[in-house]
DNA sequence: ACACGTTAAATCACGGCCTGAAGAAAGCCC
DNA sequence: GGGCTTTCTTCAGGCCGTGATTTAACGTGT
């Protein structure tokens, strides 16, 4: 149990070089200095491991700062445009992809409607692999300097056996109709970058949890509210997996035993009550032929109107969802939660105290009171971002490893 | 996120100190050549480790084995009376502390019932303190051989800042009115033998997965079903604990938003429904007067006698808990969910059957396809057991520290 | 200008670690 | 007794992080 395997002597170069890295990279420009007090290497060993990230390219000195009387400390930074990172959005209406830089700067992006062949997988494949040479060609960036490409997909994701280069990487979904679908393995077959796939509401709360409401929690759950409803766990500060990778499938919760009808076929699921597209159906009233947004928008401003049906229907929400929020409270204990999701942004001003409220009714007293609960910061469109930490994640964990062909062009 | 300390040179043999002493304790008598194998470790470091271990008394040649033709292997293991453990059980209806050796083979016990001044937290400290004597008195065990003292208590464990010697523990308890206990330094001011506490339903799924039916799974939620009902997840092997430590309470998931009143307080929580305590009462036709075990036989008695309203009862019962444990397979995406507490053991066999039915039906497809639902193998006793493993895993997860005390007495 | 104090970074000997190869040990078979 | 096989031990070699020492780079005061 637990045991982590063989150490060699070489992997505390490796941790260290990871922890420095990723200190640089999240806590922005430091010195030797600092970043010996911060990570507890001594002096020495920084200095060591920072001339080899110095001579790899992955660090960089960006001026200095006075150090009252004495020598003034040298400031270190991760280059943003040393490598190059992607990021996929499968989503519900297109396919987004996007090139980033090591900042998670947006350089370019392109956009594929899904309208016409609906989620048929050949066809979400070809747009990823056009998209991916779209962008890279816009922007003239040499595939050589991307790290890899991340893509956040509806579904559950089954990651396969590691090493394998992404081939194992096959994608199950009830709504959009994939049923084990080897996403790995077609998408290999046009491209030889490094694959990361995952849940696309995972990887938006990846992006909550890096550059939004979530920063700095080591424990949280990110609640996406969107169409459907999903999360995102973090514990320890790394993404809780599970077995299979799918853990965190909030929106099938079940608040209401034999309950309202599911489109995921079982009776009373968290989604058929909370979600964007069971709120709107169950109103009625949304112009016809709206989307989904446009109608989620009506609901609300009909409650803002002070409309009876409309008040009462967010009320009911507000609670539901809160009740389900404390039970992710009673169950993960995280110290934060954050609502983040479309849906989750819009209706979230309004129906934050009340989500509140009922949290705090149907919570245990002790969890709930480690526990803050926040709207998120990021909009949908940081699905792609949050795929792109995914080869980023990879990257800062192995210490800065680079694919062999990048290696050489050292352009520092 | 999830930097790793700092890691010396050091930390590494105790890394690989830990793998071996686990691979001996959990695997039985093992070669120098078989541990080499299946922890990676080569054939030197084994050996090196190996002296060092035994040179500490950690570890014990047993025998050898003739190997075809060549030199015969020596069998390694850890020897069961190197050192002791102490497992206690506060109870609903009772204090048990019991004396273990490293194997976990019961020496001693003592029990002292909880009737006349309930559970004031005064009273307890004492039973368990004069527990600890007895039990070493009995069996004439050196306290200086106690690798520390392990306690389950009802409720939820707060555990502080450690290296602060347990001092920092803190017990919340709504269901015993336990407020902000602090039960470290209430027990600290008693023994000076290293303190390990936590929540006891967690530590029967500490035993159940060390021992019992979740033996091997890396992923597993043990679901405790006794009066109330909780939960122990582990994930990765080790207890998932969230920010402070309370994860896994599982008995107070709203199935029903809205719904019976429970215990705590709340409306619609899983123990309102299928809690042992929450049946009987439903059910209002057990002998007056009699235990809440007793009366749960008396319904499962009716039920197997055909009684329309117990069949139905329990049938209720094993939907919501089905359900229920849907969504811990959707949340925490285990490979094996366990059954155990004493209402699980004693309903169980009735009713598995259409606890798994409802949970394939409630929860969603690819996470079921990857759990199976079993029950557990081990009694409610096994909460001793599980508190002895808290001290054991820390013993093994530190490669045989051994309290400085002891460490000059090493008798082989 | 110039020595002095101060702070930051680089260097280096040291003790530890794991590996891998070579050697010693312990049994069997002929 | 001489091979042969298999297991275990020993040891040189390459790395690693530490901590002390040295060097670098800057203010300040004279």
């Amino acid at each position: 149990m637990a045991e982590r395997g063989k150490q060699t002597v070489r992997d505390l170069r490796r941790g260290s070089r990871s922890t420095l890295l990723q200190r640089l990279y999240f806590e922005g420009p430091l010195s030797r200095q600092e970043l010996g007090q911060i990570s507890g290497l001594s002096a020495g060993s920084v200095s060591n491991v920072i001339g080899e990230l110095l001579a790899d390219g992955l660090v960089e000195e960006c001026g200095s700062v006075e150090s009252d009387g004495g020598r003034p400390r040298i400031l270190l930074q991760v280059p943003p445009d040393r490598a190059h990172l992607v990021g996929v959005d499968v989503g519900e209406t297109q396919v987004r992809v996007a090139l980033f830089d090591l900042g998670l700067t947006e350089l370019a992006a392109s956009d594929h409607p899904l309208s016409d062949c609906g989620h048929d997988s050949d066809h979400v494949v070809e747009l990823i692999l056009t998209g991916l040479a779209e962008v890279l060609h816009a922007t003239g960036t040499d595939p050589a300097t991307v790290l890899g490409v991340g893509v956040g997909v509806p579904g559950i994701v089954e990651q396969g056996d590691p090493g394998t280069d992404g081939l194992g990487i096959v994608v199950h979904s009830q709504t959009v109709d994939w049923d084990a679908v080897p996403l790995g393995r077609m998408l290999r077959a046009g491209t030889d970058l490094p694959l990361y796939v995952d849940n696309g509401a995972k990887t938006l709360g990846q992006a909550e949890m890096w550059f939004g409401a979530g920063r700095g929690a080591r424990h949280a759950v990110v609640a996406l509210f969107g169409s459907g409803v999903g999360a995102c766990v973090i514990a320890e500060g790394a993404r809780f997996r599970g077995a299979t990778s799918s853990a965190g499938e909030w929106g099938h919760t079940k608040v209401h035993v034999g309950g309202r009808l599911c489109r995921c076929g079982s009776r009373g699921c968290l989604e058929a009550y909370v979600g964007a597209e069971a709120l709107v159906e169950r109103w009625g009233r949304a112009p016809a032929g709206s989307s989904e947004k446009a109608g989620l928008a009506a609901l609300l401003a009909a409650a803002e109107a002070g409309e009876q049906d409309a008040v009462e229907l967010l009320a009911e929400a507000a609670e539901y969802f809160g009740a389900a929020i404390a039970d992710l409270i009673n169950l993960f204990n995280p110290e934060r939660i954050v609502i983040g999701g479309w849906a989750g942004l819009m209706l979230g001003p309004r129906l934050l105290p009340a989500i509140r409220d009922a949290a705090t009714a149907y919570a245990l007293r002790f969890p709930r009171a480690q526990t803050s609960i926040d709207l998120g910061l990021l909009g949908p469109d940081a699905v792609t971002v949050g795929a792109a930490t995914l080869p980023l994640w990879h990257f800062l964990q192995s210490g800065g490893e680079l694919p062999a062909r990048m290696s050489a062009a050292a352009t520092g």
